[in-house]
DNA sequence: TCAAATCTGCCACCTAGGTGACAATTCACA
DNA sequence: TGTGAATTGTCACCTAGGTGGCAGATTTGA
């Protein structure tokens, strides 16, 4: 689906010979797949669950880049460099990972030279991806900024299978870390959506009632 | 230098042979080298002078994403998709650009492996830039990411071999979209830096006058 | 199954920085 | 070289959202 889910991507024996490389690992909810600072050029690749990628401010508040689907690749960028990883990846979920070393990874790319654009193509996904949210970051307040937040989650996570909306585990803090605002102020926020019947709320499981109404408040950049 | 000079990381062979493929022309400021929604796929090197990489806000404020120096290269993320440019770049100041076809680069691409390695890198190295840029916005007060963007453009502008500071055509606009403050606060905070005795200030013509103290004002996250 | 840890919900207060509105300065180009 | 446009400097006012603090709800895991 997202421009950024890479094994969905790839043709059945691209993705056959990728993951006859990788080792499978579960993790339970709040292990990290990697730290900042970590030595090794691994590469990741999200089978199942939900991670968040993140990094921590000087001052200590948690600042979420992304978050993570299944298909999704984690440690690309880190591969050419040997200064240590840039992020924090940690599932927010029990989630499946497949992992293969950064050189099982780099022969792969070098036989599959498709595959390198395919990786140039995630990057690129994930940048525009920041440069919009430094735009709503600037441009619009609070409130815009977290149903923007919402709404985009929602075209995201939703499954066009079952067609369910499963509820995920995201706290107020991690709305507040990716929206860049304090928690506080999503609850607040969240409480005032729910009042005026554009959510329907039940501690840590957030659906969307009026989407119309959510996609309004969004685009309100006063 | 920095890890996006593209063109200082070629070796003189793949240079030659991009820089063949390609045509040269001059910029006189303000003029841009391609508007968000254009159409074309074609690739630039700056090759002297300055320009900045900015999206418009709905609401209609300028964002600046980066500034590119010589040696950068500019559409390379564009090339794969077909829906236009995403982006605004534009000459700061009077600027010269090589332009390469997306057909001809794509070909140049396939030709030289290691020089798709490299674009990850430019692409990888610009995500970074981006990620760290939302965890200052988040986390430091306007005064820390004025300093601390000062400090950043010096490192980055300032010319190794001549030693020299070179004014740069940067107004109190500028900075305001790419710190995310409003113009009147880049002025006030500017001139208190000023009178603290951290820069030296003659209309757009900013130099750094107390390197340690400017350090400091960026690191004070309060 | 129960205690501790984590998360949500509220609220009164406060302040960084946005707003709007000028005048003064500098620049660009005719 | 003069004139209009762009940029800078400053100020009084205002408000979105941060702060800190605590009570109650929910979850976790022993």
């Amino acid at each position: 689906m997202a421009n950024t889910d890479f094994l969905g991507k790839l043709n059945a024996e691209h993705r056959d010979a990728l993951l006859a490389r990788a080792t499978r690992h579960r993790l339970n909810k709040k292990e990290f797949i990697f730290r900042a600072g970590d030595q090794g050029d691994a590469v990741f690749v999200l089978l199942a669950g939900l991670v968040k990628t993140y990094k921590t401010s000087p001052k200590g508040e948690d600042v979420i880049l992304w978050f993570g689907f299944p298909g999704e690749v984690f440690g690309v960028v880190e591969t050419p460099h040997n200064i240590g990883r840039m992020v924090n990846v940690q599932a927010c979920e029990n989630s499946e990972i497949a992992k293969v070393s950064g050189a099982h990874f780099r022969e792969f790319l070098a036989m599959h030279a498709e595959v390198s654009q395919l990786c140039i193509r995630v990057v690129a996904s994930r940048l525009g991806m920041l440069a919009n949210r430094l735009v709503y970051l600037m441009a619009d307040n609070a409130e815009a900024r977290i149903a923007k937040f919402l709404v985009d989650l929602a075209a995201r996570y939703h499954d066009p299978k079952s067609g369910a909306e499963h509820s995920i585990g995201l706290t107020h803090q991690d709305i507040a870390d990716i929206t860049g605002v304090k928690r506080q102020t999503v609850t607040r926020i969240l409480g005032k959506f729910t009042k005026r019947g554009a959510l329907t709320v039940r501690y840590r499981n957030i659906s969307i009632r009026d989407h119309d109404l959510l996609a309004r408040y969004a685009a309100r950049h006063f």
